[in-house]
DNA sequence: TCAACTGTATTATACATATAATACACTTAA
DNA sequence: TTAAGTGTATTATATGTATAATACAGTTGA
């Protein structure tokens, strides 16, 4: 099951991404898997606390990569392969990563600076 | 001097945000100083391509936040002090590396797999 | 002096984001 | 059957961001 109550609302890039990436994040780690439902649209606003035409909006981006599918009275279910997870994967580690070194970079961090902090901040971090 | 042309506009978040952090980092990193001429508005909006109203909202944050100084006619200069180094210092690197360990761990990115992963992204990217 | 540059301010327009309030057709389960 | 829940769509409003076009007062350097 997805355990959306570890979204953590950042505030700074819109809401129907980060629900997006949150979702992304989650396949990723397989904690969401093929035929799996997805909350309704109206559920996951009030548990989030926004508006439900944000989440709609989240929903129907995966539509568009068809990474679910919805039927009108049915929740949307999760359609996902390997070569899917593998794709997204590719995507979300490339870019997170090389905005995180960029960013350490132009900061003037060393390597073995840039290590260690992302080791200490490790522990720091609450499980997910 | 700094050097806007390592400048690289990373969409998603506000520009004018892009550039306050910018700057920041250049603080960070030692290569802006205080007393510090900065470029005009009009001549850094010209050297990145973006409207110049644009610029002054980011100058005029650093203005708010006392990082520089602005008078008609003369260019803005930085005014800097270690203390306010070091609470800038702290602040982002606070936020990218809990932001990053965050996403990093989110799907499902082991500590030893992050830090392989920095250490390849590092040789990866321009220096700057 | 004075032209060119500077910071600052205003007005208008356009687009993206988010909320609010509905509405309708479909599915599910009691 | 039918009430409740579902996906989907529309309209309106508000705010933030970015651009464009000006305008004005102050500074600088040839």
């Amino acid at each position: 099951m997805i355990s959306f109550e570890e979204f953590i609302m950042q505030d700074g890039s819109p809401i129907y991404q980060q629900i997006l990436l949150f979702i992304k994040r989650g396949i990723i780690a397989g904690i969401i898997k093929d035929g799996e439902e997805l909350p309704s649209r109206r559920v996951l606003s009030a548990l989030l606390g926004v508006n439900p035409n944000t989440v709609q909006k989240a929903y129907r981006l995966l539509e568009e990569e068809k990474l679910i599918q919805s039927l009108q009275g049915s929740r949307s279910t999760m359609v996902l392969t390997e070569e899917k997870v593998r794709s997204i994967r590719e995507e979300l580690l490339e870019e997170d990563a090389r905005s995180a070194v960029q960013k350490l970079k132009q900061m003037g961090i060393s390597r073995e600076e840039a290590v260690e902090l992302i080791e200490r901040y490790w522990d720091k971090e609450s499980n997910l």
